[in-house]
DNA sequence: GTCTATACCGAGATAGAC
DNA sequence: GTCTATCTCGGTATAGAC
């Protein structure tokens, strides 16, 4: 999907990455749409639980911001936001994971903000979350066509508002083990 | 487009709906990727029309939050960003028009604000409107998979900071012509 | 479980008649 | 300029041998 676009992905390329034949493919997985639903899954599965760990360290905002800045996982999940426009199961799919997502999101961060003394009616936590979340996103579908004026100025205000409430950005010990490690999801 | 997506846009169907046979719309248009381009053209030209109107306007940021708002255009332009990963002259497309839709942003908003008395220095002018624009898209796309948790308290505060700054919205000559018209583009 | 073979479809593109 | 006819390709999916 990331190589050539969702609607390069079909059986008989699945089929010859994985080493076998187009007809596997078919016995394991069904249609095409219960393949792609398959994948989905397993990668918001496992973003989900990488959201949960970011949030619950000591500088959740940090966490949250630095996890919407990954070029890899917003490709693939504009890749799926293409596919869903006409695949209504991958559609379903993507609801339901990103209310998971955001939800987790408001319950963490609400609280954490509260903390840091943030007037909530002036400033609404799921506001913040759709702020910082909404223009991280959009730079990085900019960024995918080389397009970054104003992004360093945009990064640099963000950053500038998280370090008053959180301080400098501390590296957490999933940092350090990342770097020993090439996996993506 | 709009109705099933980029990939089921064939010459043949493109053809059929225009009531012509596939071998016009190459004889046309060369191939498909050219169709495309030559697609995006025409509605990005006619969206910098409208844009250069809405910010030369008494209302420049009513103006931009507006015409960003639109899901019309923001689903058009979901789907070329995903047709533009895997056909490069799409994809030159988009970024050359992307970088123009900016800078035209950036001359008309950059005054504005300095004429409501904005500190340039705190507020860059460019992070301003990326915030307005990625927020805005952002919404879009969550919109067109019905999620809309915390949309309308973003919508609430962003429109308090523009009517702090320009008053209360007011429709535009344009706005009354709209109703008397069902022209998209 | 895995393969080969195949049915069937629709895509892009072009040749050539009119 | 527009058509019909056709080539070639690659897609999804299944049947049936092993």
């Amino acid at each position: 999907m990331l190589e050539a676009g969702y609607a390069a992905v079909s059986s008989r390329r699945v089929a010859a990455r994985a080493g076998v034949t187009g007809a596997l493919v078919h016995y394991y997985f069904g249609t095409m749409d219960e393949l792609f639903v398959a994948v989905f899954r397993r990668i918001a599965e496992r973003s989900l639980e990488r959201q949960a760990r970011v949030l619950s360290s000591v500088q959740p905002l940090w966490g949250l911001w630095d996890s919407t800045r990954d070029q890899f996982n917003t490709a693939l999940l504009m890749e799926f936001n293409a596919l869903a426009s006409h695949h209504q199961a991958v559609q379903d799919e993507i609801a339901t994971y990103s209310r998971r997502f955001r939800r987790m999101q408001i319950d963490i961060i609400s609280s954490v903000l509260e903390s840091y003394g943030i007037d909530a009616a002036a400033w609404p936590p799921v506001t913040i979350i759709l702020l910082m979340t909404g223009i991280s996103r959009f730079m990085m579908i900019e960024e995918a066509f080389e397009i970054d004026i104003g992004h360093s100025e945009t990064v640099a205000l963000v950053e500038r508002l998280i370090r008053e409430l959180e301080g400098e950005r501390r590296p957490t010990a999933e940092d350090y083990l990342a770097r020993f490690s090439n996996s993506r999801f």
